[in-house]
RNA sequence: GCGCCAGUAGCUCAGCUGGAUAGAGCACGGCCCUUCUAAGGCUGCGGUCGAGGGUUCGAAUCCUUCCUGGCGCGCCA
């Protein structure tokens, strides 16, 4: 629709520019926007504003020709000029219920694209390292990664999520330290704890599973407790197993799914780490100084150059790092997309700078980062910071246990990642308008009742069979809605293309609102059943529409609350 | 000090990448409501878009300076 006003719009100006009422010198790009308010039309465009001064006449004026010189279009009700030079066009009320249609036909493959076409594409994200449970942080990764994974599927992307940890480094030793301390009866007030060692409660946990030599599956790990507490190594690939199945059980509660788990460790097993090395030396990208190897990521745009090789002859974390994503090129993901955590964004110019160092074919701004804010709890008004068993923060396992899947996905998706937000467990919790994951799946299930009640009393019932009569929709609250419901394919085209999510809950949001309104307003299930079957075929298109959201938000949409 | 993110109604946040009078929910005021199961519905009040300057026909949106808040500035990850 918009393309074809936008070629009406483009015929009208080669027709005034052939007759020479405009100026032949102009070059517009046509800009065709959908309305903010219905009383401008359905589509408007600036065109006669942004050639006024290369033509050198009043905007008006222009908008006026335009507007003569339009081909006439069956679609089109009337077009006007308005405000400053506005050209305001009004679609017919045919062409508008035309959506219904589509939706009915489509199913859930409404809003979907070929946006990708077929492209491969990594989304990484959670990436948390075994040394604990998931916190709320790394629950707004995964709300928003999984959700990103969703929409990009669904534009026409082979997506393939993976999570990233690191199952060796010294925080995993801290950790194998510290079970090891349980092991032996010491508590983090005992004098010799471990400096740095894990002081929450589930540390004692991981120890007496240990002792008792249970045997652990993870999603890629499976070990058996040694028992044996002076075998440090047989504790660490203990712990490390245990706490990643207690990560897999808090992810399949959060209905969140990986297809590769990728291990640091494994890039120094295959030699990729030190193969990265001496590429960066041979490129003449480092230089030894105070007993270090440093790589001048000044070159790229770094404000200081960074240690890559220890002077103990260790490694430093973001070496891996572009072993790593050299590794992701390499397996020909054109397009990566990393959600983490904003306290990591000093990596980014790092990791860019490693791969402009190793691969000139690497575009400059690969991969692509996601940057969520912190998230603070709020219970009661006031901020919640401790999980008793975690010993510092907010698991995410608590928030699943306490509001619930739905909820806690939706309100840490419904934000803009770069926006620091505030998670209100009453509100979560609420049971009441007032919270918008109740309301949207409430107007989700309102139409799975009206329908199931119209099955029951008259037996079939088919979205099909108010087609024919969409003709009758004709209050303002159904023009309303068949608005909202045309603009879902733009919302998650662009959702995915600018990776924000969060636009799909302020959608939904919106939607649903406009559904209670209508429903509270005019009366379904009425006699006259030519119109009811069309009002039903309307809900029926809403109920299609959320569904198709919902399920982007990895939120459910239940058909009775 | 440097870098990143943010600052929009009393509160929590949107704002379709530069458009027309800045939006929603909560809170607050008023009026309805006992219903197609719905813990409600309608309506009103409320804003110098952190501040100044600039670009533009047109700025919450782009540039710039400052202010405030969060995060990060290790041979930790």
């Amino acid at each position: 629709m918009k393309q074809e006003i936008a070629q009406l719009i483009q015929q009208a100006l080669d027709a005034l520019v052939a007759a020479e009422r405009l100026p032949g010198d102009i070059s517009p790009t046509i800009a065709l926007d959908r309305t903010r308010d219905k009383a401008h039309g359905d589509y408007a465009s600036n065109i006669a504003l942004t050639l006024a001064k290369p033509a050198r006449m009043n905007p008006r004026e222009i908008a006026e020709l335009i507007c003569e010189a339009l081909p006439q279009a069956d679609f089109l009700a009337k077009t006007e000029v308005a405000g400053p030079g506005f050209i305001n066009f009004f679609v017919t009320h045919t062409s508008s219920q035309a959506v219904v249609e589509k939706i009915i036909e489509a199913g859930e493959l409404f809003g979907h694209n070929k946006d990708g076409e077929g492209r491969k594409l990594q989304v990484e994200f959670v990436s948390a390292n075994p040394t604990g449970p998931l916190h709320v942080g790394h629950g707004r990764g995964a709300a928003v990664g999984d959700s990103l994974c969703r929409l990009l599927a669904a534009t026409g992307w082979d997506v393939s999520s993976e999570f990233y940890y690191n199952d060796a480094g010294q925080q995993i030793s801290n950790l194998a330290l510290s079970v090891q301390a349980r092991c032996k009866g010491l508590g983090p007030e005992d004098e010799s704890w471990p400096e740095d060692g894990y002081k929450g409660d589930y540390i004692g946990e991981v120890a007496s599973s240990y002792l008792a030599g249970d045997r652990i599956d993870a999603q890629d790990q499976h070990v058996s407790g040694a028992a044996d507490p002076d075998d440090l190594d047989a504790i660490r690939q203990f712990a490390v197993a245990y706490l990643r199945r207690e990560q897999d059980l808090d992810l399949k509660a959060f209905d969140v799914h990986f297809d590769i788990y990728f291990l640091e460790s494994s890039l120094y097993n295959s030699g990729e780490v030190d193969s990265t090395v001496a590429a960066l030396i041979a490129g003449g990208h480092t230089y030894e100084q105070d007993g270090a190897l440093w790589l001048r990521t000044t070159d790229f745009g770094d404000d200081k150059d960074r240690v890559m090789r220890k002077s103990e002859g260790g490694y430093t974390y973001f070496l891996p790092d572009v072993a790593y994503h050299l590794n992701k090129w390499n397996r020909g993901f054109g397009r990566v997309i990393n959600e983490q955590g904003a306290d990591h964004h000093s990596t980014v110019t790092r990791v860019r700078a490693g791969l402009q160092a190793l691969n000139k074919a690497i575009p400059e701004g690969w991969p692509d980062y996601v940057l969520h804010q912190m998230v603070t709890v709020m219970r009661n008004g006031e901020e919640v910071k401790l999980s008793k068993r975690a010993g510092s923060y907010v698991t995410l396992h608590d928030l699943i246990d306490e509001v619930g899947r739905d909820a806690t996905r939706y309100f840490l998706v419904a934000r803009a990642p770069s926006s620091q937000i505030t998670f209100d467990i009453d509100l979560a919790l609420s049971q009441s308008n007032d919270n918008p994951v109740y309301y949207i799946q409430y107007a989700h299930a309102r139409v799975c009742s009206m329908l199931r009640k119209v099955r029951d009393e008259q037996g079939e019932w088919s979205a099909q069979t108010g087609i024919a009569h969409l003709g009758l929709l004709t209050e303002e609250a159904e023009k309303t809605l068949m608005r909202r419901l045309d603009r879902f394919p733009e919302v998650v085209a662009n959702a995915a293309r600018q990776s924000e999510p969060h636009t799909i809950a302020t959608y939904l949001r919106e939607l649903s609102g406009e559904f209670h309104t209508y429903y509270n307003a005019h009366k379904m299930l009425i006699e006259d059943t030519s119109l009811r079957d069309a009002r039903l075929t309307l809900s029926e298109a809403v109920r299609q529409v959320i569904a198709n959201g919902l399920t982007l938000l990895g939120v459910s949409a239940p058909e009775s609350m």
